[in-house]
RNA sequence: GCGCCCGUAGCUCAGCUGGAUAGAGCGUUGGCCUCCGAAGCCAAAGGUCAUAGGUUCGAAUCCUAUCGGGCGCGCCA
């Protein structure tokens, strides 16, 4: 249950009562000393209505029905309401038996559009942020009892694969040396810009492409499986939840091209301008009176990834029958985006639904502040990323716990050095721009991955060493001390947070609340001795740390982060 | 030139539709392993929230200008 929801709509019944009609703004109370939550709303409620801020909050609290949850509810400062929820309320949302994560009321139809890397060239660190991120919500959508349809756009076709087939066709490569496709690039690259036949060669191959000429397509479908195959190891490495079956490349749209320039045609939005067929919609009207144009096909007759996304929403409105549509690509993109859904909108290949939403997310930059490079100008592929932070994990592992057999050491490996590489991304705030830092994306300590994994580790070592069976722990944590007030009050919100980042596509949310529990955890567990308890204390703590094992569990798994129960 | 995003502690970042004394991690300094895992805990130092105005009972948050950074802007994706 979601208890901030809760709490507002019955301040919200409460000050309708009082004949105003204002959100609560409800939001978790600035200072512990304040209680658990706070509603600011009736500040700003009285100011529209012209009353006096401190008699309305007074008001509303005879008028407020919350003695089921609130302890208190007091007026404070110049308005505040100040909530202190009931150790009983708090017992009911730590139920062992419950499940974790509510349904919501209605579900939804999301298109979660990610990852989506180029087939021509080998997945590196850039791509990190769209597959982690858009993942994550993914999982999260799906946790709430929403439909989601992965789409991995990935880009299979275009001028630069008329390169790489001609490359592949003179015998500068066959598939078994594309097992470094980034080389693979490079060397047609250069071909293409210092040999003449070899351009010329290129151009006839993408002819022969769109033609549909039978050998070239064999070869580009054997190029594009292999680089498939290559992302698709990378996805399973990850723990990213892309299949085969939810690739729906750009060529997949190719038949749906003409048919898209034809209805906008059709509805007078196609004007010729310099030998191309654009869109001109007023709201993208500059300073000077001119238009920023959308172009949807080329004056050779060629379309264009703008022409492509129209007929993906038209895919994803009407044949997928999605409510929402979330893009997660890079915010460069933002203006392409803004502009392809204004048009798709005036179009009609998306009517009220779905909402079109970008979730932008920014650059990678070096540590020098610029944007991100090897020194010879090059990428990090994803591969070495990962390999690095498996290598510094198994390090740490060994040195931490060599009694673990070998096979346990690499396992645990894996789950650390992939974690901290996935939270290092997932804890930012995906619209800033990224800074790429070794140490800092392989820190096993503090607010990271792994201290979250040592958490939950400990818990499980505490059920092996009490010999508790945690599947057979039942009922609730009643909290009874601070230390346990606290840490309840974190495990109750997970609902909320859940929510919040269905709502709006921001991970790091999630991660900052996962903190939150690991440390509040941690407190309490060098507070309040569990093992050495006896009784009904012992039991309740017990249930504490299952509940927080839970929740952990849990929290990560949204996040695509495995958990292990030794380390 | 126009547009979008950004500027918060030495470093990397939070700060939720304006709200109470701006918070974490790393790093620094000092404590804590005969005590359920020290990848941990406790404490301390550290900030004119780029700058200058404005709106407001109240501004890191909204508006304007300036400085600084990143990115876009008709036939690449």
């Amino acid at each position: 249950m979601n208890v901030k929801r809760l709490l507002s709509a019955r301040i919200e019944a409460a000050l309708k009562e009082c004949g105003v009609e204002a959100p609560a703004l409800v939001k978790t109370a600035s200072r512990p000393e304040y209680g658990h939550y706070q509603a600011d709303g009736v500040m700003a409620a009285a100011k529209a209505a012209k009353a006096n801020p401190r008699q309305l909050a007074v008001q509303v609290i005879d008028r407020l029905d919350a003695d089921d949850l609130a302890e208190a509810v007091e007026v404070a400062g110049p308005g505040f309401l100040n909530i202190r929820l009931r150790d009983q309320f708090l017992a009911g949302k730590l139920n062992l038996e419950a499940p974790l994560i509510g349904k919501a009321s209605h579900p939804q139809t999301v298109v979660v559009d990610y990852s989506c890397p180029n087939l021509a060239k080998e997945m590196h660190v850039g791509h990190l942020r769209s597959t982690i991120i858009g993942d994550a919500v993914a999982r999260i959508l799906e946790a709430l009892g929403h439909q989601v349809v992965r789409q991995n756009h990935v880009g299979d076709w275009g001028t630069q694969f008329g390169m790489l087939l001609a490359h592949f066709d003179e015998g500068g490569a066959d598939s078994e040396t594309l097992s470094d496709l980034e080389a693979y690039y490079r060397a047609a690259k250069v071909r293409f810009d210092t040999e003449p036949d070899f351009q010329a060669a290129s151009r006839a191959m993408v002819v022969a492409l769109q033609t549909g000429e039978a050998g070239a397509r064999a070869r580009w479908r054997r190029l594009i499986q292999i680089s498939l195959d290559h992302c698709q190891t990378l996805y399973d490495r990850l723990g990213a939840s892309l299949g085969p079956d939810d690739v729906m490349a750009e060529s997949a749209y190719n038949d749906a091209l003409p048919e898209v320039i034809e209805a906008l045609e059709h509805q007078g939005l196609l004007t010729e301008s310099d030998g191309a067929r654009c869109v001109f919609l007023p709201e993208f009207e500059r300073k000077d009176g001119s238009i920023t144009p959308l172009i949807a096909q080329k004056s050779d007759g060629a379309y264009l990834y703008a022409t492509t996304d129209l007929a993906a929403i038209r895919h994803r409105a009407q044949a997928l029958g999605a409510d929402r549509a979330l893009y997660f690509t890079d915010s460069r993109q933002a203006f392409h985006f803004k502009q392809v859904f204004a048009v798709a909108r005036q179009a009609g290949f998306a009517g009220a639904a779905p909402s079109l939403e970008h979730m932008p997310f920014g650059a990678m930059l070096g540590k020098d502040g610029k944007p991100f490079k090897t020194r010879d100008g090059g990428v990090i592929k994803l591969t070495a990323l990962l390999d690095e932070a498996e290598a510094r994990a198994a390090r740490l592992v060994s040195n931490k716990n060599p009694q673990l057999d070998a096979e346990e050491q690499a396992m645990v490996a894996r789950a650390v050095g992939i974690g901290a590489v996935k939270y290092a991304d997932l804890s930012k705030n995906r619209t800033s721009d990224y800074l790429f830092d070794w140490e800092q994306m392989l820190a096993f300590e503090g607010n990271t991955a792994p201290y979250l994994l040592y958490a939950y580790a400990r818990i499980q070592s505490l059920f092996r060493r009490g010999e508790v069976d945690p599947e057979s722990l039942d009922g609730e944590a009643q909290p009874s001390v601070d230390a346990e007030r606290d840490l309840a009050f974190v495990l109750a919100r997970l609902q909320e947070v859940v929510e919040q980042v269905a709502e709006d596509g921001y991970p790091h949310t999630l991660c900052a609340y996962l903190y939150d529990l690991a440390t509040k955890f941690t407190r309490f567990y060098e507070q309040c001795p569990i093992l050495a308890a006896e009784g009904a204390e012992r039991a309740n703590r017990l249930r504490f740390a299952q509940q927080t094992a839970r929740t952990l569990h849990a929290g990560l798994g949204l996040l695509g982060i495995n958990t292990v129960s030794r380390m």
